[in-house]
DNA sequence: TTAATTGATAGGCTTTAACTATGATTAAGT
DNA sequence: ACTTAATCATAGTTAAAGCCTATCAATTAA
């Protein structure tokens, strides 16, 4: 029978591909992770790995066996974290991951409220694009997601927490910071500045302002939410902004949030987990905790 | 860390509800299994079991954890077989699923050719409805499964093996015996034996019959194929037969088959597997070996 | 040529999973 | 009520497996 360690092991020469590095990540000496390798090569009857006096590789049938590894692995996990849970399921350790346009202007809002009503759990926050946080969700190096729901997602169980208004960020002297009621209609003409790609804000705003007859603004592209906030107090353009992001800066000096007639644009933030994660209690809690939170700040 | 081991002492616990049983499945003596899972549960710190003296139960954290612990096996087992499989891609155990109305009249068309392609597979068969199938496929009892594609299974990889038509199997005296050009039509106002509940061909069989409107002779349901073949023939009604099991039988002194015209009713069979499974390489070479040998057979 | 890097080998220690034999507790039979 | 059978736990022992340190061999870089 397999062990275990050995796929560990395994796992960790393809990390690394380096026997003495691999064995430092596993907590073990080079010749013990050396050793049992080679036992496992043995006992398969397959090379897995091919020894080069410089750089070490994987053969192909080493390359396929690692991806199964690491199911068993992942699997092997999910077993001990439900374990814990079971143990105290409102306690451990909880990887939370957001993405970069919502997570430093939602975070302040919620975690003085998940710290206290679940004082045992130890929130490890994950910042990165949605892409990536779905791919570590599934992988299981995430627990929890907090993003814009989108369709995509639908393999995976969501709870919807609440809707975020896009606002328009103008100059203080652009025209349509005066209007008294501005609407998604005002846009038609207009040229856009924009995240870079990658950010699903990017995608969603545009969305909106394409359908109202705006343009991209393809001259520049922001890295940050804060980047392209500070582009537009520069009177470089406009842009949609979400509600949170402009929150405490609306008496700026220089920038204005326009708040749009109906329909409003919005996105949907939820929480995304993986379908029969085990901790179900603990994700019930957050979302309460969340939903509470932020029902006095999204009105 | 935890062992697959354990992992299996504790499934083995829960399917025998008995330590020597389960120990004698596992191959072990039943102090070396009590041990080791006492010494399981205190490194969860869970109890996992409930020993009374005449019958031993899982507690709630232990079920939850079994079912945990079974997806851990399972990818286990997948690692191995995909070890094994790239040691020789044409060789090892396949367990082979059908349903009842299609393994004996298929299964004497096909093995011969598949045992010649493939001579150092064993096959294993079994027998079994759709839904028992299906499961047993998720769990990885099964490797392969081949039956009449249904939407329910896209969840699954499945590749179109070949179109069986049904056909009509009436006493030789029954009127539509005698028909020259027969249709799904005349079956109109007509009463159809069918099999019993949860035979896929039933729902199948009467999907066309009810369309053409036929009704179900509800005052029996048959159990197998051949029951219901009898009981056609000595005059108790007609039905719907697949192609295959019809074969061979045509010139029976009292039954009759009849080839529907065109639109002809058929059932779509199909090879299924797990999506990702290992072994690739052998369904391809089944699903040619199946094709081809049915292209003789199917016109 | 020398020094450094890297993976393999050797020998010894420790842990542990397995066994057999036996004990303790309960359920059922006489 | 006593005995027998069944069942899981305990005790003590053994064999194997995994790990360590120390060292070697091969290759690369200086």
């Amino acid at each position: 029978m397999i062990k275990l360690r050995d796929l560990e092991y395994l796992t960790a020469i393809d990390e690394h591909k380096h026997f003495g590095k691999a064995a430092q990540a596993c907590f073990v000496s080079q010749p013990t992770l050396s050793g049992q390798l080679m036992k496992l090569e043995q006992q398969l009857g397959l090379q897995l790995v091919e020894r080069h006096r410089r750089n070490v590789m994987l053969t192909p049938a080493g390359e396929q066996l690692v991806k199964e590894a690491r199911k068993v692995l992942q699997a092997a996990g999910e077993f001990e974290s439900c374990a814990k849970a079971l143990l105290d399921p409102f306690a451990g350790d909880l990887h939370l991951g957001l993405i970069p346009t919502l997570a430093p202007y939602l975070l302040p809002h919620i975690m003085a409220d998940l710290n206290t009503t679940l004082p045992n759990i130890n929130f490890f926050l994950h910042e990165n694009q949605t892409k990536v946080l779905l791919q570590q969700l599934d992988e299981g190096k995430l627990d929890v997601l907090i993003l814009p729901y989108l369709a995509e997602m639908e393999k995976f169980e969501s709870y919807q927490l609440f809707d975020e208004p896009l606002m328009l960020a103008t100059p203080k002297n652009h025209p349509l910071a005066t209007k008294k009621s501005l609407s998604l209609a005002d846009l038609h003409g207009e040229k856009i500045l924009t995240l870079a790609d990658g950010h699903c804000l990017k995608d969603q705003a545009m969305g909106y302002c394409f359908a109202a007859g705006a343009k991209e603004d393809n001259s520049f592209q922001a890295t940050s939410l804060e980047t392209l906030r500070h582009m537009v107090a520069s009177g470089m353009g406009i842009t949609l902004l979400p509600a949170l992001a402009a929150q405490g800066n609306l008496a700026s000096d220089t920038l204005h949030y326009g708040k749009f007639q109906a329909p409003v644009p919005i996105r949907g933030i939820s929480l995304v987990i993986r379908p029969n994660y085990s901790r179900m209690q603990c994700v019930r809690a957050i979302v309460a905790s969340v939903r509470k939170s932020l029902s006095d700040i999204i009105t």
